[in-house]
RNA sequence: CGGGGAGUAGCGCAGUCUGGCAGCGCACAGCGUUUGGGACGCUGGGGUCGUAGGUUCAAAUCCUAUCUCCCCGACCA
């Protein structure tokens, strides 16, 4: 094996690894300008499948999809003080239209929460008019300095849920309840176990009262925020005027909630299953479930072959999987095997003239690589055998990135443990800092405040830096 | 946006210091032999050397500007 065909290790450099699997799976391009990514066919139908996945639920929570404008007045972001002071300097704006300078400059999208706001503020007169739940799938704009494929582009690829309801508690519900969706897809169907959590002060959203978030932990032990859902209060419904009359008629103001997750979820993905052979991709979401390689010799055992290959196609096409036969003739089964190896799909099968003979297949699975992974499954009632498979190899990879997790989340009970801890993953502790604390710890290590588990052990203890007495836990690591 | 590195065929690179025919490996095309873990032989195609200026008889090579990527920092889904 030649080694300019081999991957970067991810022990060797994580980063190196991440960049070029991405783009030797084929799953993103960049673009012409600086931190602009191009999503190729195959990342584009991971995150078809993140779509529909998501889109199913927002459906049966009650949610509707909508489209809404991509430029949107300047002036509307001036209308929310810590809403304007967070996007303010990633905003990218458009002077001029049909060749003449604009009387008003438009923002590019960053985040609809201002458009939405104003068209609410119109929509809304009465508590009957509640709750209204609108989710829009689409990109937004945001001028990063520094930039990553999938993880932190200048655009990027996400849906936003918007919604506004006549009380807060309403309100606080909906932005669980949408945590609870993300948390829900990404350990059912990413195999990502995640932790729910509150961010910090510091780390809120622009404009947000509370922001929940799910994080994630990456193969290299860093975190990665991967959706996020927010609770916004009045402050919009102030800045916008989203008013309601309630039942003794009295204006009200809406309280409102947003909640997204970004393409940025397939970097997650990626991060979290990747091995040094390439993508490990989960069953549920994977683009293709099962390859199969036909295996012969000559010209002469061809056909018989392919067409037994074309057959368990079918097969298990038929019971809704999602399968590619890999009939290229100019490559061996080798390099096959490498390449579908890189791209992550979970199932092979191997299928050949022995086979043929003895009514057999080989079957491998990605998440045990190599020769390992390979077993010999009897043709009769194959599909069914794959569905379980596949069922076990999703269900072997939350256990396997649950148990690194933890493996890499230590308990500390002072400022030193922290620092070695965040070395290698999350450091948990009980925490009663405020924001200059977390700041200076945050200069001092890089780490942060990843979020403040919404489960917590229930007792009190020490905060591990200030001493004080503390109620909750809080994870710290280092991030994307 | 500051500091560092890089940009030469689709990919990985040599050539740049010391200016003088644009090369190598892989990939690609044709033919033949191959095919159960990255096959081999022969023949062949492919380049405004990131882009734009400048210096020079002559620029991949020297100078200036600019764009993109990577790493480190300040900002973030």
């Amino acid at each position: 094996m030649a080694n300019e065909q081999a991957l970067t290790s991810r022990a060797e450099d994580f980063n190196e690894w991440y960049n070029s699997l991405v783009l030797r799976a084929e799953m993103a391009d960049y673009g012409p300008v600086r931190g602009t990514m191009i999503v190729r066919p195959y990342g584009w139908a991971l995150w078809e499948n993140v779509q529909q996945a998501l889109d199913r639920r927002f459906k049966e929570t009650g949610h509707e999809n909508a489209g809404f404008p991509m430029l949107i007045p300047m002036s509307f972001f001036e209308k929310e003080a810590s809403h304007v002071e967070g996007f303010a300097p990633e905003l990218a704006v458009v002077t001029h239209g049909g060749g003449e300078t604009l009387a008003e400059p438009l923002a590019i999208r960053p985040t609809s929460e201002t458009i939405i706001g104003h068209t609410y503020a119109r929509w809304i007169q009465s508590y009957r008019d509640l709750p209204i739940l609108i989710n829009l799938w689409n990109s937004v704009i945001r001028w990063e300095m520094r930039t990553k494929l999938f993880l932190r582009t200048l655009e990027f690829y996400w849906q936003e849920g918007h919604t506004a309801h006549a009380t807060s508690d309403e309100a606080i519900e909906e932005t669980r309840r949408m945590l609870d969706v993300y948390a829900d897809f990404a350990i059912n169907d990413a195999a990502i176990p995640v932790i729910r959590g509150e961010k910090s002060e510091k780390e809120r959203f622009a404009g947000a009262q509370m922001t929940l978030t799910i994080e994630a932990m990456m193969g290299d032990g860093k975190a990665l925020q991967s959706g996020t859902s927010h609770y916004m209060g009045q402050n919009f419904a102030r800045a916008f005027d989203i008013k309601f009359l309630d039942p003794n008629n009295e204006q009200q103001h809406c309280f409102t909630t947003s909640w997204g997750l970004s393409t940025r979820f397939v970097g997650a993905m990626i991060m979290t299953h990747g091995d040094d052979k390439g993508l490990v991709l989960p069953p549920k979401l994977a683009p293709i479930q099962v390859v199969i390689v036909p295996i012969y010799k000559g010209d002469a055992e061809r056909p018989a072959v392919v067409e037994a290959a074309a057959a368990i196609k079918q097969e298990l096409a038929a019971h809704n999987l999602r399968v590619k036969l890999d009939d290229r003739d100019n490559l061996t089964p080798g390099f096959k095997f490498n390449e579908w190896e890189l791209k992550g799909v979970p199932v092979r099968i191997e299928i050949g003239p022995r086979d043929l003979q003895n009514g057999t297949v080989m079957v491998g699975r990605r998440d045990i690589p190599g020769r390992e992974g390979k077993q010999i499954m009897p043709r009769a009632g194959l599909a069914q055998r794959i569905a379980e498979l596949l069922a076990e190899i999703q269900a072997n990879l939350l256990e396997k990135a649950t148990r690194f997790r933890d493996e890499h989340t230590t308990d500390v009970t002072s400022y030193d443990q922290l620092k070695d801890a965040i070395d290698t993953g999350f450091a948990r502790g009980w925490w009663a800092g405020d924001r200059v604390d977390e700041e200076r710890i945050q200069t001092e290590t890089k780490a942060t405040v990843r979020c403040i588990p919404l489960e917590q052990p229930g007792d009190s203890g020490t905060c591990f830096y200030t001493g004080k007495p503390a109620t909750k836990v809080a994870i710290f690591g280092r991030s994307y």
